[in-house]
DNA sequence: CGGCGTTTTTACAGGAGGTTTACAAGTTCA
DNA sequence: TGAACTTGTAAACCTCCTGTAAAAACGCCG
C-alpha cells in the first residue's frame, strides 16, 4: 500500500514539477543534486546522504522501511547485506547536529522515520489532528 | 471467527482503502507500520503493542476474547501459555497514560475491550478552560 | 470469611537489532 | 600522481523488545 501523502509537490505552470521539503530549520531541494540548508547554512552532503535525506523527508511522518531505503538508494539487492544503511544514517545524523534526534527516528525492526520539526511541546491535547485533514 | 465490525474504513477515490481509528485523543493508522498519535503526540509502540492496539481499536466497543488476541497477534498456538498477553496489555496501558483505564477495559475471564473516548461527566464545570489557553 | 482462579505488576534475561568507531578500498579532481 | 573525499565493511558495544516467572491484587462464589 502506498503512502498517502507526499509532503510537497507543487505543480508549476502545469508542467514542471518542483519538489522540496521545508520546515523551520531544514530546507531540502528534492531534485537530484538539489541543495540542502540547515538553519540557512548550506549542508554538505554526499550523494548517498542526500538521497537518504530526500527519501526520508519526502515521506516525513511515515516510516520508511529498511528494505525500501536499501532498494531506492542502493538499488536492488544488498537486501541481506550489512550495516551500511545504519552507518549512512549515522553520518546523516551527525551532519544534522543537534536536530538529529528529533528529526530521524529509528523504528526498531522496521526502518527509519523523518519527523517534521515541531515546536517544543505546547499544551498537549489540543491540536486538532492534522491527519484527519487528509482523510 | 472474524470480527464483525470495523470502525472506520474510508474509501478514498473509490480505490485505495484507508483504515484508521480516531477519537478525540487517539488516532491509529491501522495499516501495518502505521503511526499512532495520542493527543497529537506520536506514540512509540513496539510491533506487538501496535498490533494489539489495532486489534482492540478496530473492534472498539466489542469484547475481544483472549484467545482471539493471542491468535491474531501471536499466531496460532500459545493458547495455554503464560501471562504474555496480560503483560503486553499492561505495557500498552502504560503508554496510554491517564487514558489507559478508560480506554482498555478488562473483561474478567474473557478478554479485553477498547472503549471509545467519552467526555468525563463534567458536573461541576471543572475543566480549566483550555480553549481559552490555546487561543 | 476463605478458597480458587484470573489479572496485575514488577523484575529479569536472552536475543535481535542499532549505534559507533575504525579502517581500507574506491572516487574525484587538480 | 597525490590529496581530499566517499563509501562499504567489520567488530565491539549498547539499546530495545519480548517472554517468562513470581508475588500481589482482584473478582467470584460457597
Amino acid at each position: 500500500m502506498e503512502p498517502i501523502t507526499s509532503n510537497t509537490a507543487y505543480a508549476v505552470g502545469g508542467l514542471s514539477l518542483v519538489r522540496r521539503y521545508q520546515d523551520e530549520h531544514l530546507t531540502v531541494d528534492l531534485r537530484p543534486g538539489g541543495a540542502v540548508y540547515l538553519d540557512a547554512q548550506p549542508m554538505r552532503l554526499t550523494r548517498k546522504e542526500f538521497e537518504l535525506l530526500c527519501l526520508l523527508t519526502d515521506n516525513a511522518g511515515e516510516i520508511v522501511p529498511r528494505n525500501v531505503l536499501l532498494m531506492k538508494v542502493w538499488g536492488y539487492s544488498m537486501e541481506i547485506r550489512t550495516r551500511t544503511l545504519d552507518v549512512h544514517i549515522r553520518r546523516l545524523r551527525k551532519k544534522l547536529g543537534s536536530y538529529a534526534d528529533s528529526y530521524i527516528e529509528t523504528v526498531f525492526g522496521v526502518g527509519y522515520r523523518f519527523q517534521r520539526f515541531r515546536q517544543p511541546h505546547r499544551f498537549a491535547g489540543f491540536l486538532p489532528n492534522l491527519l484527519a485533514a487528509t482523510a
